[in-house]
DNA sequence: AAATCCAACTTGTACGTACAAGTTTGTGGT
DNA sequence: ACCACAAACTTGTACGTACAAGTTGGATTT
C-alpha cells in the first residue's frame, strides 16, 4: 500500500484483481502491450510488474501466449497433504471445530519468541481439526496477536481459509515463514481429536507466518496423522509443459 | 549449458565464478557497469543476469553498494537441523559411514516411480549417518541412477557434501524437490543406527531431486531423531537488514 | 581532530526502439 | 473438408537514454 513507484501499482492492483476473480485462475492477463495502453506504461515497466507476479507464483508467462493466472496466492511451498499417489481431493476434506475464536493470554510454553508489543497485546486463538475422507488426519492450533484485526472472532468461520479471510479482510498477506517439525508419540489430547492409539507417532509442526504488515506474525502448531496420508511439498522451478 | 542468450551466459559465468570463490560469500560482484564494460553487453542485459542470480539465492542487490555474494548453491528451503533455539555449529556434525557406494538394483519399494531409463540404468546407492555432538540424529539413503556419472563410486567420500560434489565434478545443479514426510515408529535397522529404543518416533523424508541435467533425478530418504533437534526451515522474504 | 558536505560511485525506476521467436487464427487453395 | 501458409498476435531478448535514490569516501571547513 506504500508503494510509489509504477510498476509496484501495477502489480498491486493485478494482484487484487486476480484474487477479486476479475482474472480467474486459468484465464490470460490482457496481454503486455493492452496493459501499457491502458495504463500509459512503458512495456519494460509492465514486464516488470509481470515478472513479480511470476515469481511469486501468481501467473505464468508463455512465450507467444500471455500470461496465464496460476494461483490466488503467493506459492510459498508450504506442506500439504497429498495422497500417495494423487494429491487428495479438495472436496473430500472437511473441518471440525475444536476450539471457536476466541481471547486469551498467550500460552506459557509457546514455541517462538515474541515481541513485547505481541505479549502485550494478548491472542485470539482457535483450533480445529482436518479430515480427509471422515478421517482426522491433522489437529491445528492457531494463535494470532491480538492486533488491529477488528472484528477477528465474530467474523472468521472456522470451515474457511484462514489466509484467504486474512487477505479479503484485511489486505494481510503471508510474506514467509520459519517452521520446525518433530514427530513426536501422540498423547490424550492428541488421541481423542485424532482418533489414534496412545503413542502413536504424529508429524508436529510450529510454524511462524511473516506478513505483510510488519510487526505481526501468525502462529500455529499442527499434529498430522500420516498412517495414510503423507505431507508432501514441491519447490523449485518446476519443468512446466514441454 | 544450452544457453544461447547473452544474459544467460552471463548468469552461467558468474554463478561458475561463486562457485569457484573467485567471488567468494560476502565479496561484492563488480558494479553493473564494469560488467557490461566487460562483456559488452547493455546494463539492461546484465541486470537480467543478476536478477536471475538473485531470485535464485546466489546474491543480494543492495542500491548504493552493490551485488553481494550471499551463498554457493541455489536456496531451495530445505529442510536442515536447528537446535531449539541457535543453529547446530557445523563443525558439531559429524558423518559416519553405513553403506560406502555401490552398484545395485533399484529396491522393489521405491517410494517414486521411476522412468524406464533409470529402471535400465541400475542405481548406485550409499547411506550414512549424521550426529550432531556424538548424537546420531539423521539416517540418510540415497539412490542415484547410474547414469553418466563416471568414477562417482570411487571418488565420491561419504564425509563431503553431496551437492557440492556433483556441481563440481558433473556442473550438476539441484534445481528444485518434491518430497513426503511422515512420522514413522523407529525399526531394528533404525534402533542401531540412530541409537534410539524401539518405536522411537522418527521423521521419515522421501524426497526427488530435479536437476539441469534432463532425466536425471536424485533420490533420498532421511530417517530423523527429533528429540533433541528439531528439522527447520524458512521460506519466502526474510525482512534483510533495516 | 572532528564534523560537514559534496562528488563519485552504486543500484533502482522509467522511458524508448528494434527484432526474434512462439502461438493462434484465418485466408485461400486444393 | 482438409491442408498449407501467412498475417497478426503473443512474450523474449537486447540495445539505448535519462534521472532518482542510496552509499561511500575524500576534501573542505570548523
Amino acid at each position: 500500500m506504500e508503494s510509489s513507484t509504477q510498476y509496484q501499482l501495477l502489480y498491486h492492483r493485478l494482484k487484487k484483481e486476480i484474487l477479486a476473480d476479475v482474472y480467474p485462475i486459468g484465464s490470460i492477463l490482457p496481454s503486455e502491450n493492452d496493459l501499457c495502453a491502458a495504463a500509459s506504461l512503458s512495456r519494460s515497466t509492465v514486464r516488470q510488474a509481470l515478472s513479480q507476479l511470476e515469481t511469486e507464483g501468481y501467473i505464468i508467462k508463455q512465450k507467444g501466449k500471455g500470461s496465464i493466472v496460476k494461483s490466488k496466492s503467493r506459492s510459498l511451498n508450504l506442506l500439504s497433504f497429498h495422497g500417495f499417489s494423487a494429491m487428495v481431493d479438495k472436496t473430500k476434506i472437511s473441518t471440525l471445530s475444536v476450539q471457536e475464536p476466541t481471547f486469551m493470554p498467550w500460552p506459557e510454553d509457546f514455541p517462538f519468541e515474541l515481541s513485547e508489543l505481541e505479549k502485550g497485546a494478548g491472542c485470539i486463538h482457535f483450533a480445529r481439526v482436518r479430515a480427509v475422507e471422515r478421517l482426522p488426519v491433522m489437529y491445528e492450533l492457531t494463535f494470532v496477536p491480538n492486533l488491529n484485526l477488528p472484528r477477528f472472532v465474530r467474523q472468521f468461520k472456522l470451515n474457511q481459509s484462514f489466509f484467504e479471510f486474512l487477505a479479503k479482510e484485511y489486505q494481510l498477506e503471508i510474506t514467509g515463514m520459519e517452521q520446525q517439525i518433530w514427530a513426536v508419540a501422540a498423547n490424550s489430547t492428541h488421541t481423542q481429536h485424532l482418533q489414534v492409539e496412545s503413542n502413536t507417532p504424529l508429524l508436529k509442526i510450529s510454524r511462524k507466518y511473516h506478513s505483510n504488515r510488519s510487526h505481526l506474525n501468525l502462529y500455529s502448531t499442527l499434529y498430522c496423522n500420516t498412517e495414510k496420508y503423507a505431507l508432501g511439498n514441491t519447490s523449485g522451478v518446476l519443468n512446466q509443459s514441454l
